[in-house]
DNA sequence: AAACTTAGTGTAAAATTTACACTTTGAAAA
DNA sequence: TTTTCAAAGTGTAAATTTTACACTAAGTTT
């Protein structure tokens, strides 16, 4: 390896991370408003997911811890690849052109991006936006606006990919706090799957696979019956399933 | 879009394409032996992945269907992309620089490479190696051999998505012949299951989902009863699933 | 005609999935 | 202090799906 290739950034690939955050009710997107900066008089108010250039290096997934830490603060959160983006008009618009050309050395390379996502409990994290981002803001997660390039296209791949995982892993806990209700998780499912589901089944389910375990807390300070508080047992999983043949 | 960008090859992003065949009885993976032409006193016999750098104004399964017809002469196949590959280390074993010393403008180029997964039947198909492919070799699907750059990482995602693919789709079809047997069938799924399926259970499950249709006509000159022949209704698939909320 | 090879078939038991409504508990309001 | 409100928590019966399992049928070869 050429030493002066090192920690140079790489004009032809990008990273980009579409970040769920659940709220304990809601799921959201993280989604951030470029900052000009140098440019002050246009008024760009579209909104992107966080990403940048990769740097010459750095993994893939090193490359979109970086750049997500560097534009919202956000680390040590769960990440996995979604897949590759590679249309070749995937920058042409023309206010992403414009923002291209003010903050890109190279700003007419093709650039292909590598979309990721994460799954964060919302409230475990303080986000500080930095580098280009001026604002960051938790979207719908039913509702994303239009944001700039082909974003929206990865934030439904991201979408797609989640409920995937969802029928083969328990993937839901990174969202949830440490200890949460029965009632949490299934806002989440239901939330992530767009469907309604059986609260009564859904109980039964989730306690069978055997990777809940609860604690003698409740919940404090709800108007109600406070829910049993439940953690998850990351070990027990490796047991379930492995047994189902169901294809086509 | 600068003009002379244009059909310019990129020196940072690759494709390279995990072909799966079957041959009617067993599952194999195609391979090509590379070929150094102007440097033929080095001896390597390694075994890859066809795959090459992208051009700037195509898109990646385009790029990903010119190269593989580019070095196979396999044309009009199904596609799908696997995941993008960068481990800044994956282009640094010896054999692979002095290979890529001799062959690209730009040997020492970060390059990622974007995976894509193709399904043939093998008898339907023609190859002619072409290209840097000096031969080209069906690999045993069970038993891949060292390949070369991080090509035996690529091959195992691509089987692992085509066993997580065969889950919600009937995939297979894609590498039988256009009238084949269900015990065809069934051999293809337990070789890509890599597990020992119920052969009554099986053959139920697969009619009762209404894609496959009977047709007249039955297995020829084979010493033992011959087997019915079905063909794929494509149409019939998109009313099936859709209802199992099996998650965890 | 016998032997061989794969095709093709059915059922009963077990397990899973589904649909469905009332009681409990604690806080807040009356 | 009683009533009301909101969500927590609970069980069952019917339907469906899954599983395990072994013999007969049909055509070819010997």
């Amino acid at each position: 390896m050429n030493e002066n290739m090192q920690n140079q950034t790489n004009p032809n690939v990008s990273v980009d991370c579409v970040v769920f955050g659940f709220d304990g009710s809601e799921l959201k997107v993280l989604l951030l408003q470029r900052d000009l900066r140098d440019n002050l008089d246009l008024d760009d108010d579209t909104l992107v997911l966080p990403g940048d250039l990769i740097v010459d290096d750095e993994d893939l997934s090193e490359a979109a811890t970086r750049i997500l830490k560097g534009l919202t603060g956000l680390k040590n959160i769960f990440l996995e690849q979604i897949g590759a983006f590679g249309n070749p008009s995937r920058l042409s618009k023309e206010k992403d052109r414009v923002w291209l050309e003010a903050i890109r050395q190279n700003p007419e390379a093709r650039v292909i991006t590598i979309g990721y996502f994460a799954l964060i409990n919302i409230k475990n994290y303080k986000i500080k936006p930095a580098g280009f981002a001026k604002h960051v803001t938790w979207s719908d997660y039913h509702h994303v606006s239009d944001l700039g390039f082909d974003h929206n296209e990865i934030v439904d791949a991201a979408k797609q990919k989640l409920r995937d995982k969802l029928y083969g892993e328990p993937v839901g806990f990174e969202l949830l706090p440490r200890k949460f209700s029965l009632h949490q998780l299934y806002t989440l499912y239901s939330e992530i799957m767009d469907a309604e589901i059986d609260r009564r089944n859904f109980r039964r389910r989730m306690l069978k696979t055997g990777f809940l375990k609860e604690t003698d807390e409740f919940q404090e300070g709800v108007p109600h019956k406070p829910a049993k508080l439940y953690t998850f047992v990351k070990k027990e999983f490796d047991n379930v399933s492995k047994t189902n043949f169901k294809f086509y």
